[in-house]
RNA sequence: GGUCCGUUCGUCUAGGGGUUAGGACACCAGAUUUUCAUUCUGGCAACACGGGUUCGAUUCCCGUACGGACUACCA
């Protein structure tokens, strides 16, 4: 079999948007498959649209995200550079091989003759208005003008782009990994515009040529791009690659979590989840907007819940790490519908991965938290916290936010608990339980669970009656980890404190 | 509008000519937890529609509907 070489080509116009990263995943996980190799390469093409640094979101993006790159921009690589602003020339001269064999034109309409031409034909009934072999003649270039004319324009600067002369009317047909055969007739394709008049290929040359100068055995691309794989087949056939060329594969596309269409920035803004990796600052707006790592979501749990989007093992095993996935993967279990983002599961798989770290793992986040707060804590009672947590935890921050009930005493109650359970009876075995707390001093889970057991019996009160009033008045909430360890890792004199508090706000003696 | 692609529970999906159409998320209920959460058990819930082909179609074929992508000197 031949090498397997797959690349993730994103175009530096801003940061990257999380299908492009489930793209780079799914071409990543078949290289490693295959013990081939991953390739980034740069399509800066569009001059316009380039964003200073979004190459480098982009490297930063995948390096988080577990995707490796063999061979790209900043690493050596047999087929160098990996930037296709930087191989212009290479463009240039499969151009004049077109050009040179009739397969391709200059064309030197400007854009309000070209906008001209598609009002006219718009005004016909079903016409879809494209320069091809319908209207090419009707137009400014090398087939309309005579050969003196052409190199005179060429010759006096004038602005010309290179088209690809696509043939009336010949079925080009094209196997996807994913949907199988696809035929499409050239009279439904545009004579594409192959060098822009900058001196720049366009996408559609570009990829063609890189795809095997670059010897690419597999193009994993989203399915935005299947309507134009037909036109990239006839350039193959043009240059005489036709036996090189890459399988084609044309995921489905991530859509919106409600109604339909593809994901947006708008969409996730609107259910408040992220679309980018990482955060990214619009260089323009200078909008900030926060990313899947920042918001506290694991890579391990993106990368699963993103390899599941669209794609299955067949099994029944959801939890995956990245090397699993790259031993499970296939093209042929790829699906072929779009798969709506939910957040939710992405949620559910956050959990399950951080579920699974160390309470070690756990009580460092908890301690780097608290830290910025200003608040020390002993590593051992940090993992202690930890452990009291771990099942309770979406997000990492969700450590300090429920853990802060035992570095701040709660100043207020609430009011809704208090109301229902904070009653004679709970009164008055606080007011012992306060006391007979101080006595033992190493109060441990299993301590505090005799001392409450001891005051509640001789007090002849059901404990389940005082349960919620006893977190209460040491949480000041109505929900939190077991009540006993949550005396533990308060100490004695904390929670006796806290309960002389309690009853002097919310009344008692 | 045209071209192409798609359609199994609310969501991600398995399956595939004869199945009680399976799992996961979410949701609901019960049990456990002397509290909430966890955990466990159970429940709700799907083959878009119409024609064929066939003894039999959710599965194969054709239409229809619906949805999406594309339709730039953007990728």
């Amino acid at each position: 079999m031949k090498e397997v070489r797959v690349r993730f080509a994103p175009s530096p116009t801003g940061a990257l948007h999380i299908g492009g990263v489930r793209t780079a995943l799914y071409n990543y996980l078949l290289a490693r498959k295959h013990n081939g190799k991953m390739i980034l390469r740069i399509e800066d093409t569009d001059q316009n649209r380039y964003v200073p640094g979004a190459e480098q979101y982009i490297k930063d993006a995948l390096k988080w995200a577990g995707i490796e790159i063999d061979e790209g921009p900043d690493i050596e690589g047999p087929y160098t550079p990996y930037r296709q602003s930087e191989r212009k020339e290479i463009y240039a001269k499969y151009a004049q091989q077109l050009l040179k064999e009739g397969y391709a034109y200059y064309a030197f309409d400007s854009a309000d003759e070209l906008e001209a031409m598609r009002n006219r034909l718009k005004t016909q009934k079903g016409a879809n208005p494209q320069y091809d072999s319908t209207t090419r003649m009707e137009m400014k270039n090398s087939l309309t003008l005579i050969e003196g004319e052409v190199n005179e324009k060429i010759k006096n600067g004038e602005p010309y782009v290179i088209r690809l002369k696509v043939p009336a009317s010949e079925e080009v047909e094209l196997i996807d990994l994913i949907r199988g055969k696809v035929t499409v007739s050239t009279s439904q394709i545009d004579d594409k515009v192959l060098m822009k008049s900058d001196g720049m290929p366009t996408y559609h040359l570009a990829n063609v040529v890189d795809d095997y100068l670059m010897k690419i055995s597999h193009v994993i691309r989203g399915e935005e791009w299947l309507p134009s794989a037909p036109l990239h087949v006839l350039t193959y056939k043009f240059l005489g690659w036709e036996n090189e060329m890459p399988a084609f594969a044309h995921l489905p596309l991530l859509l919106k979590p409600d109604g339909k269409g593809k994901l947006s920035k708008r969409d996730a803004d609107q259910m408040g989840f992220p679309i980018f990796p990482l955060n990214w600052t619009d260089p323009k707006t200078n909008e900030l907007a926060e990313g899947f790592k920042e918001r506290g979501y694991l890579p391990e749990a993106l990368i699963n819940f993103l390899a599941f989007l669209g794609w299955n093992p067949g099994t029944e095993q959801e939890l995956f790490t990245l090397e699993e996935l790259c031993n499970a993967f296939d093209i042929e279990r790829i699906g072929k519908a779009g798969a709506k983002f939910d957040i939710q599961k992405a949620n559910w798989f956050n959990q399950q991965y951080l579920r699974a770290k160390t309470d070690e793992e756990l009580g460092h986040i908890l301690m780097a938290d608290l830290k910025v707060n200003g608040i020390d804590c002993e590593t051992e009672r940090a993992n202690a916290i930890a452990n009291a947590l771990r099942e309770r935890i979406t997000f990492p921050k969700d450590i300090a936010e429920l853990g802060k009930i035992f570095f701040i005493a709660p100043q207020s109650f609430d009011e809704k608990i208090a109301s229902k359970k904070w009653n004679e009876e709970a009164i008055a075995v606080m007011t012992s339980l306060k006391e007979e707390v101080k006595k033992s001093d190493e109060l441990t889970a299993k301590t505090a669970a005799s001392v409450l057991e001891k005051t509640t019996t001789s007090l002849g009160i059901p404990q389940g009656k005082i349960m919620q009033a006893l977190r209460l008045a040491l949480t000041g909430g109505a929900s939190g980890p077991d009540l006993m360890i949550t005396m533990a890792l308060l100490g004695s004199d904390e929670v006796s404190s806290r309960l002389t508090y309690a009853l002097n706000t919310l009344g008692g003696k």
